[in-house]
DNA sequence: AAACTTGATGAAAACGATTACGTTCCGCGT
DNA sequence: ACGCGGAACGTAATCGTTTTCATCAAGTTT
């Protein structure tokens, strides 16, 4: 093991409690001894044991995320996002993902305790059993898109509703009628809003037009399978919504291969606004959401959650989704990647 | 606090240390008081505290990686590969990101002391001196793409130059002689590496042929700029090799904006083969860098480091690259989207 | 039956920090 | 001269584990 607390006090000449006050900025200790500890640290290279001190202290300075998998830009987004709002207020990130089963994100989060201040918790696991089972009570927690609205936990998620809303109408707007949903992994809280959106402004806004809906389950390959039914359907419909981006890009392969123009013949549409979303051909109409935004506010929720362990966490924040309009649902658009890219933040 | 180890004593009746061994599994402790204490300690919910437990045992059962930035699907794929084998071996990954200067990684290098067994380091600032002065010693360390073949500790890369010579004979070989090459960021290892490929296969493949060389920094936007740069050129280039995918879309863009035909008119070509790269239109001939095997075989051979610390780390690990030929360098290609996502590994 | 092994168990010492509580010492007011 | 307050610093308890070593009972050997 390297140097400790002791090493430090017996060459500096002091006690070990000096030492400790006077590398923690503490009160009581003359500006000599101070510098002469400061000097002794510096050359011995000293760096105090964080077990240790977390034993005592009862604090890590650490944040755990448990995810669902890191697999796709949206992962990506996600923790790029809360690791920079961490990094901001001097904390850590202990990262875990790719549980297959609720077994193992419950061995997970056990695995967490005492090593973290708090619990960032995005797990389609993560319904009111598990976590009256498997979350240490006393931790601070904050639950992102998980299926339950607890009053017992902070949670977070995106306004699945309100953007579904404003893409659907923009597609009525444009003139298609017939637009069909591509849905996403069953007891996925995202996709039912979604649809639940779907549906409700097609009711509105298109009144008599039935809603036509396709499975998936967020991967490209179904949104292709989809697209491909879509095209057998008599009548075939004119515009297609697809839960997110991926299954979007699949459906747009589909249309593309059977030799139909988009958005002339049909319109494609997804959610989510992966960087990908801009490339493809045609550049595709989605709902944008500011996904490192939503790991920085939920961070930032749970440090709130950390610092005052007494007030009660605030219901359910929701961050806001904005409509994207692109190539695929509009013949007229005129956007080049290189300046969209050159005004991203 | 919760429950500790004293309250399981207490409750089944035997000494602390009892408790311990039975719960380590360690031998010397009959069946009947095991199952008594293993009883308690699961209606009592013990879980050991992790900070008292390595404070003793000097272990923290994670790892960490210092890496430069989380944004792309480069690093993705990355924490991802990382992610995945820490968790088969029961370990924990503390990610660090995002240092904008060599004084924020230094202290995100020194707050990682105590905290982690072993350290993954792929860093912009990780040069000799950097590592001497910040790296604990003792610490098992791999360093991944370092400007630095250190014989002091472990290494590990991509085959750069294997592949870039793959891709580059390719073009060669489709016909095109006047082959440019997008730089990427100055000093950075990888692009250099690229680059000495590029030009040494030009020179045994196409004698005579003089290298064109553009500045690039990884982004789209400087691989749409080096675009416009190579269409003005006369003669104008009749292939493109971007140091990057990235680039190489930007580049495709610039490309299509101006009229002319890919891959007749020109070829274009990436490296690393992002999950973008087959949606592109045309979809992009590039180079195969298996990323999130790069993380595990990173974290594997930390792993022996970790376990056997007297042993010297091997000198310097290569990850093959292999080349992926899509329709932005072969008019003939067939490649179906939905096909090769499905056989994706 | 005494001595000796064996295996289960408990008491207590680590680990390296923080911090409550004493102690010392100095200066000041009376 | 005496007491008193407060600053500076040291002693030791503490956090929750693991682990060494001693103890003790029961069985085995002679």
């Amino acid at each position: 093991m390297g140097v400790t607390i002791k090493d430090v006090a017996r060459e500096a000449k002091v006690s070990v409690a000096s030492v400790s006050r006077a590398l923690n900025g503490q009160a009581g200790v003359t500006a000599e001894t101070l510098g002469r500890i400061r000097e002794v640290a510096a050359r011995l290279r000293y760096v105090p044991d964080n077990a240790a001190r977390s034993l005592i202290t009862r604090r890590t300075h650490t944040i755990g995320a448990l995810l669902p998998d890191l697999f796709g830009e949206f992962f990506s987004e996600l923790i790029r996002g809360i690791d920079l709002a961490a990094r901001a207020r001097g904390l850590h990130l202990l990262v875990s993902s790719s549980h297959d089963d609720a077994d193992e994100a419950a061995a997970a989060l056990r695995a967490m305790q005492g090593r973290v201040d708090g619990l960032l918790v995005m797990s389609p696991h993560a319904d009111a059993d598990f976590l009256r089972q498997n979350l240490p009570q006393g931790l601070p927690t904050v639950l992102m898109n998980t299926v339950l609205d607890s009053d017992a936990h902070a949670a977070l998620s995106v306004d699945n509703y309100g953007g579904a809303c404003l893409l659907v109408r923009h597609l009525i707007e444009r003139g298609y009628r017939q637009v069909a949903f591509i849905q996403g992994p069953p007891k996925n809280r995202d996709v039912a809003e979604r649809e639940l959106a779907y549906r409700e402004t097609l009711a509105e806004h298109a009144p008599g037009q039935a809603p036509i809906v396709l499975p998936g389950d967020f991967n490209e390959i179904s949104g292709y399978r989809a697209g491909q039914q879509l095209l057998a359907m008599q009548p075939r419909p004119d515009a297609v919504f697809a839960a997110n981006d991926m299954m979007a890009i699949g459906c747009i392969a589909a249309i593309r291969e059977a030799g139909l123009r988009i958005p002339e013949d049909i319109a494609v549409a997804g959610f989510d606004d992966v960087p990908m979303a801009r490339y493809v051909t045609p550049a595709l109409t989605t709902v944008r959401v500011r996904i490192a935004e939503l790991g920085k506010t939920a961070l930032e929720q749970l440090i709130v959650q950390i610092e005052h362990t007494d007030t009660p966490p605030r219901a359910h924040q929701r961050v806001k989704a904005e409509l994207v309009i692109r190539a695929s649902s509009d013949s007229q658009w005129q956007g080049n990647d290189m300046r969209f890219a050159a005004t991203q933040d």
